[in-house]
DNA sequence: GAGGAATGGCTGG
DNA sequence: CCAGCCATTCCTC
């Protein structure tokens, strides 16, 4: 396995719950700025769906509707997703839930 | 605001 | 080894 899919996978992997980043912001860290359309390619080829968060990477657009923002409930698009965009768009909503009920409660 | 070209690595032949 | 594919992004009209 090349670095550069190592360093996606790990990026991927350290984004925290709740958190969103964008395809190039995982490209950058993986060492390939511009290969963001590599990095979505990879995530959706990618051996371990389900052990990596790719729901938690979207576009650079649609960072800000992803962005903890007050209004999240863009009905925008975030990218593909292998079961889904929808879902995607779900599991973000979920998880930012639970990052707020996390630092709420501790 | 919408459309088109560029970019970089993965998969298949 | 070569050609095609893609879950994006940036630039130009």
């Amino acid at each position: 396995m090349n670095a550069f899919t190592v360093k996606v996978y790990k990026a991927v992997l350290s984004i925290p719950v709740g958190q969103v980043r964008s395809y190039k912001w995982v490209a950058r860290k993986a060492g390939s700025p511009d290969a963001c359309r590599a990095v979505g390619r990879i995530l959706k080829r990618n051996p371990y769906p389900l052990i990596i968060p790719c729901h938690r990477v979207v576009n650079s657009d649609k960072l800000e509707n992803y962005g903890l923002a007050s209004g999240s409930q863009s009905h925008k698009q975030a990218g593909g997703y292998v079961f889904g965009a929808k879902q995607k768009r779900f599991l973000l909503t979920l998880e930012k839930e639970l990052a707020e009920c996390m630092l709420s409660k501790e």
